[in-house]
DNA sequence: TCAACAGTTTAGAATAAATATAATGTATTA
DNA sequence: TAATACATTATATTTATTCTAAACTGTTGA
């Protein structure tokens, strides 16, 4: 597994050591096709149902966090009663359809960028995320 | 009291009696000179500490949703672990101090209407909402 | 005005996500 | 390879939110 490596190398970044089950996240997280939203329970049923590991919850949140901080992960803002991650680490937002609780990216070059005029004295701005709530749109509605 | 017929009307058109407790929400939501952010609990301290008037966490969940529900509220999106909402429901944006935990209003001036190119076939658009996240600009930082 | 009903309130129980704990296990290092 | 520091795990704890069911209250119509 020519990813191995690559994977050792987030973990150490993260300040983690390589542990079998901490690549088994790795290697659900990054190895797939395209980047995708989770939630920490729907991490570890992925976990389980491709191999034969067992990792625990705690090591799961563990390791998401870690990689949160470090930026191989996100946090997607959204009053939900769980929260929702996301390997897409690039700029990019969200609609969230609200009737299905499922989010859907939307492409960084599909919106403008958000230019916002206002500063706060003694901070910055760490990331500016849009969130698009979206409904059936069935033509009788107010 | 001039504003209980207004409180009246806005528990009636949620679909909710106007009850004493009710009203006492009411009050502590619609009365106050500035819109503010709030999560349930400090609400219930406000109330407790406004009046005599003792309001159980069940009517306040239920209260404050009926009112989101019908648009006299809004939900915040922010991944905590508590729920924020807001007083202020005209079309705004916010600042979340993730330091100090701290929501802070942006106009909508302030931000240019965020354009979104891409539209999902069936729905339409509900909210658009801004979350720009700040830190501490402590000059060394990378 | 009052009885009857439908809707409310409440304390406390239930639920569920997230975090903490502490005993056991494993990677690292020298 | 032994010693150490860090990891893993099952389980307990915490905490926000929702549910429940019994007691209560606003509303309606006679």
């Amino acid at each position: 597994m020519a990813y191995a490596e690559q994977y050792i190398d987030k973990l150490r970044k993260s300040g983690l050591r390589p542990t079998k089950q901490r690549i088994r996240i790795c290697e659900v997280l990054f190895d797939a096709e395209k980047t995708f939203h989770f939630t920490i329970k729907e991490l570890v049923k992925i976990i389980e149902n491709q191999a034969n590991i067992k990792v625990s919850l705690a090591t799961v949140y563990n390791t998401v966090h870690a990689f949160i901080k470090k930026g191989y992960l996100k946090e997607i803002p959204l009053n939900a009663s769980q929260s929702y991650y996301d390997t897409n680490v690039t700029h990019h937002h969200h609609f969230f359809d609200e009737e299905e609780n499922k989010l859907i990216d939307i492409h960084q070059d599909d919106v403008d960028e958000v230019n916002i005029k206002r500063t706060i004295p003694g901070k910055k701005i760490r990331s500016v995320e849009v969130i698009a709530k979206i409904v059936s749109d069935n033509q009788s509605q107010n």
